[in-house]
DNA sequence: TTTTTGCGGGG
DNA sequence: GTGTACGCAAAAA
């Protein structure tokens, strides 16, 4: 008989392994002098039935060791679910089949069994547990402890170990996984190394040299072993760099035994490939990045990404060099090490960042961190509901068929509500919004599809503002998912009003999380893929929506306030001879009428803005507007060169209009710049680098129909040899000459100054940047084509 | 115009 | 592993 002992344990990592007839849970983790552990626990895989059970029991067979009638809710009705208990998970799958032909319903067959133990244990990953265990005997990999008692503690583990990793591939055959891996890079906490296996002069000291690419797959197991990290972190690793390595470790029959049970890598199949190690969590930074952070970028590119959210960049080097230094064993192979070890640190500095948030999600949803690295926010959403419908005691609504699901897609109701501006410059302008608004409406409103319709309100609820329909939602008890969304908003607040007192980066995380779930609720609602979707629900949060946004700016405009823009929930409002105070007493008058916790707040005042029109924008006026704070920042929304490829001069010219007329209310100073502006581009005196155009190159040259100018650039670099690949970037200038754009757009630093086309980017980068702007303040942009002539403008404003 | 297909990230 | 993304733009019909 083994001894018992008791032990605090962080579990990071959870998988399960068939014994005999049953299957055993294994949770990976660290005990408190940080050694890495293993606990095992037992558990039942099961589901639940609705039905008659005389119908069911003849379909049971012997794999089945409980069944256990149980009051559940189902939907917002009591119903009497029968649990089915089996030996294995893979049980399941086959009962289900069997089950479904005489059952009303089988449900919750579906959940993966650890996640069912995460669930019904009430564990999350990365909070302490007191565990009482015995040691177990015969295992591979580290040592590990059966369960007897395990309780949390309220701790959190607060210092994962990460190590992120980089490969580089021979250029040639690398989409099939075909190539030789040149070299390897690892970074981390003090650790920096970059394997390759081609020898060549250096006195970096971080650069190791191997004899082959077997030895280098066999130093990636070993260095992988060495630092033992809780995360081990790629970019697109589990796209790329994961099945590369494994696809070559297969080609010299090397097993890739780096699970803390000695286990291999398990690659994951289908679109949505995931690798896995067992023991160690790996994060696909890119994954996270993608589905996850609101991050706005054109692309998720590591360089764009590392850019945005360390101000930092891939390392510089000339790729089609690579083969020749690779041949020749150059000591330029140096610079290859250099961009390899770069980009490893470029990952691990954004898995460090975004780490905080993983963790604050994994405590929140309750699956395990490489789950919530690769799942969209809406299957967050559904985890954080399965979850929490366990503790509500209700039964999780199974995914909707194929048939459903295209029955839900062609189904469209009315979204938000858009108060379209008239063009124009105006003053004094105030801006409401309110506070989450569809989160608040869900809460308030209990929208629920539970509690929708009830017989115990019929006739006597508040009806949804949808016309000649009737939907209400009961006012006596309240639903579930307006219970959990409630709870989500009132948690955020208090976690926002200790911030107050003090910052915390884990408490921002938090809150940030907490509201990243909440405002996915509305969508999630109305998403053709959800458990609990209802397509009512989802038209009533924007139905209130509407209604409240709509019963502001009517109360307002009986006030005096005149409205000039809304979308959605924000309202803008100009002051007419109004003053602050009668504005607050405005605000606080419509919050005492708003219900639960629905709220207005004062966003700001804005001493000027300038509002321009979209045209074509026929799904509601896009929003396309600059406007001064009182701190005298210019906040610009939707004109296009903030996103487009213009040219700096172009985005510059821009926004000293924008400044100008709006921090000055100088429209004629305006103009005026604009027109010095043409001037010196006419008379050379702008530097070349103001005039580049940048643009990426998508897919391969051949592909493309219509020769755009970065197209036609890509391809004269082409003719002299040099390689292009989708994804390159080419900067270019569009110089005087004849002929089409593309034959004029030229390589920056081929060309000087001099050589630039004035008139084309007069023409089609200045005046198209601020034409709108103009136009909207009652000016003719023809003027602006003229040279010279000094224009009177006075009156204008 | 509507429907279908394929891409993204990596090197 | 009790499983197989999603949303958009370009191409095709």
């Amino acid at each position: 008989m083994a001894k018992m002992t008791k032990f605090k344990f962080y579990p990071l990592y959870i998988t399960y392994k068939e014994a005999e007839d049953e299957a055993l849970i294994y949770m990976y983790g660290r005990n408190e002098n940080g050694e890495q552990i293993c606990v095992s626990d037992h558990f039942r895989p099961y589901f639940w039935v609705l039905g008659d059970l005389n119908l069911i029991k003849p379909e049971l067979d012997e794999t089945v060791i409980e069944t256990k009638i149980e009051k559940k809710e189902y939907i917002g009705e009591e119903v009497e679910a029968i649990k089915i208990v089996t030996t294995l998970p893979r049980n399941i799958p086959v009962l289900k089949d069997k089950l479904k032909e005489v059952a009303v319903a089988v449900l919750e067959a579906d959940i993966l069994f650890v996640r069912r133990y995460l669930i019904d244990k009430e564990i999350v990953l990365g909070q302490e547990y007191e565990i009482q265990g015995e040691e177990m005997p015969i295992r591979k990999g580290v040592r590990t402890y059966e369960i007897q008692a395990i309780k949390g503690t309220e701790k959190s583990y607060e210092n994962e170990k990460v190590l992120a990793f980089d490969i580089e591939t021979h250029p040639e055959k690398n989409e099939e996984f075909e190539g030789p891996i040149l070299m390897i890079s690892f970074y981390g906490e003090n650790f920096k190394k970059v394997i390759t296996w081609k020898h060549f002069r250096t006195t970096e000291k971080y650069i190791e040299f191997v004899n082959s690419e077997a030895d280098l797959i066999q130093r990636f197991k070993e260095v992988v072993e060495e630092l033992n990290p809780d995360v081990l972190a790629g970019y697109f690793s589990d796209g790329f760099d994961l099945p590369y390595i494994a696809s070559r470790a297969k080609k010299y029959k090397i097993k890739l035994e780096i699970g803390l049970d000695h286990s291999e890598i398990r690659l994951g199949k289908g679109a949505n490939k995931s690798s896995r190690i067992t023991g160690i969590t790996h994060v696909d930074v890119y994954k996270f990045i993608r589905n996850i952070t609101q991050l706005d970028v054109d692309d998720f590119r590591l360089d764009t990404v590392a850019n945005a959210l360390l101000g930092e960049n891939k390392k510089q080097v000339d790729f089609t060099k690579l083969v020749e230094h690779w041949e020749n064993s150059s000591k330029d192979l140096e610079e290859f090490c250099k961009y390899n070890l770069h980009d490893a640190k470029l990952t691990y500095e954004l898995c460090k960042r975004l780490l905080p948030q993983l963790v604050e999600l994994v405590k929140i949803v309750g699956l395990p961190m490489e789950d919530v690295n690769r799942l969209s926010v809406s299957q967050l959403v559904e985890w954080f509901l399965i979850r929490n419908a366990h503790k509500f005691n209700q039964l999780a609504p199974n995914k909707p068929s194929h048939d459903e699901i295209s029955k839900r897609m062609s189904k469209r109701y009315k979204g938000a509500f858009v108060y379209e501006p008239k063009p124009g410059l105006y003053k004094n302008i105030m801006l409401f919004d309110f506070r989450s608004l569809y989160p608040t409406i869900i809460a308030s409103h209990n929208i629920d599809p539970g509690v929708m319709n009830c017989k115990c309100c019929a006739g006597t609820a508040q009806k949804v503002p949808l016309e000649n329909e009737d939907i209400w939602f009961c006012e006596k008890e309240k639903g579930f998912l307006s219970s959990v969304i409630g709870d989500l908003i009132e948690r955020r607040i208090r976690i926002k009003e200790i911030m107050k007192k003090q910052k915390n980066p884990f408490l921002d995380a938090r809150q940030d999380s907490l509201k990243l779930l909440a405002n996915s609720f509305y969508g999630y609602l109305g998403f053709y893929a959800a458990r609990w979707y209802s397509f009512d629900a989802a038209r009533s949060v924007t139905a209130y929506g509407r209604y409240y946004v709509k019963k502001v700016i009517g109360s307002a405009e009986k006030q005096g306030f005149k409205a000039i823009y809304s979308d959605t929930d924000s309202i803008f409002l100009t002051f007419e001879d109004k003053t602050k105070q009668e504005a607050m007493k405005f605000m606080d008058k419509i919050n005492k009428e708003l219900p639960g916790i629905m709220e207005l707040e004062f966003e700001g005042i804005y001493p000027s803005g300038i509002f321009v029109s979209v045209k074509g924008a026929e799904y509601g006026a896009k929003k396309k507007y600059a406007l001064i704070s009182e701190k005298d920042e210019l906040i610009i929304k939707g004109f296009e060169t903030v996103r487009r490829n213009w040219s700096p001069i172009a985005k510059e010219v821009q926004k000293k209009v924008l400044s100008i007329i709006l921090k000055e209310s100088d429209a004629e100073k305006a103009f005026n710049y604009v027109k010095k502006i043409a001037d010196k581009i006419r008379k050379k005196q702008i530097e070349i680098k103001k005039f580049t155009i940048k643009t990426q190159i998508t897919k391969p040259i051949e592909e493309y129909g219509a020769i755009a100018p970065h197209v036609a650039v890509a391809k004269k670099l082409i003719e002299k040899g040099i390689e292009i690949v989708p994804g390159q970037m080419i900067e270019y200038v569009i110089t005087k000459g004849k002929g089409r754009i593309g034959d004029r757009a030229k390589l920056t630093n081929e060309v000087t100054k001099d050589d630039i086309d004035s008139e084309y980017y007069i023409k089609n980068q200045l005046i198209p940047s601020v034409g709108k702007i103009f136009e909207v303040i009652g000016f003719d942009e023809g003027e602006l084509e003229k040279e010279g002539s000094q224009s009177k403008l006075s009156g204008f404003f």
